[in-house]
DNA sequence: GGCTATTATGACATCCACTTTCAACTCGGA
DNA sequence: TCCGAGTTGAAAGTGGATGTCATAATAGCC
């Protein structure tokens, strides 16, 4: 899994004439080994804590990278920092987002997704993706 | 419809102890008469054009005014500007987002909603708002 | 209609999360 | 090893949102 995305990202890098440094091998650690739905911020500091002579722009580079590689995809939850999430080849998933401790779980709804394709074709529209979240109170946090 | 709002905003001033202005009518007024789903620089463009006098910060103040009386909607769609839309009294609707022109349609789907209770209940999740957007190309676009 | 306490306004400053710039540095092929 | 192209990181720049503050307007009370 996590093999499988450094692969794909070290032929992304390659196809591109881009090159392999051992910033970008940091990074891309970082991100895997991390939760998902990390900031730039929260992964600029995981990583400044082991390696301080990196920079924010770069963290925030190379994410970007990632998502144009296809293995990571830009979130924003409206907390005002775009975070973003481990994504595996066609997977996609929704989020329940906890509005009192922040935390962030994913699901996914077969029924759902026809549904909202039935939606789109009847008013002739073409579904590039879609972003569904639910805000609320998480198990724990309703005790 | 239009009328109501205005009833609404009006009561929620006099009950706040604020003042009714004549900043906060126009504002109200271009509001209500507009397109849904403006952002805030876009309100302010328009009433600037009939009223050269009235600044950003009072059409930004007042439009959060307007969502804590529950007559507006603060969204996020990516564009990395704040649009406001109308909202009627508990009335919710989902988002068709096209890419290429930036047109907004709106839908509501039940049953798309009770498979959202049921996968929040499942996990022990309480729901209090959700967003459902669904991005692609419109039907003019496709063309 | 005046008076006054309180709230609102608007020009401007500031914040904040990126995003770009640019000179110095690194990588990889010849 | 050399060189051209890509990369890095500190710092400056952006753009939208939000805060500041002196001035203006409003509502309630004579």
């Amino acid at each position: 899994m996590k093999r499988a995305k450094k692969k794909i990202f070290a032929d992304f890098v390659a196809q591109r004439g881009l090159k392999s440094t051992k910033q970008r091998d940091l990074i891309l650690d970082g991100f895997l080994s991390s939760d998902r739905h990390l900031s730039i911020e929260e992964l600029y500091l995981k990583l400044r804590a082991k390696h301080p002579n990196i920079g924010y722009a770069t963290v925030y580079r190379t994410l970007k990278l990632f998502a144009e590689a296809g293995i990571a995809r830009e979130m924003q939850f409206g907390d005002g920092q775009t975070r973003y999430e481990q994504v595996g080849e066609g997977e996609h998933h929704d989020h329940l987002v906890c509005t009192r401790c922040g935390s962030i779980e994913e699901f996914e709804n077969e029924t759902i997704e026809q549904l909202q394709a039935e939606v789109a074709s009847s008013r002739g529209f073409l579904i590039e993706r879609h972003r569904l979240e639910l805000y609320g109170l998480c198990g724990s946090c309703r005790k």
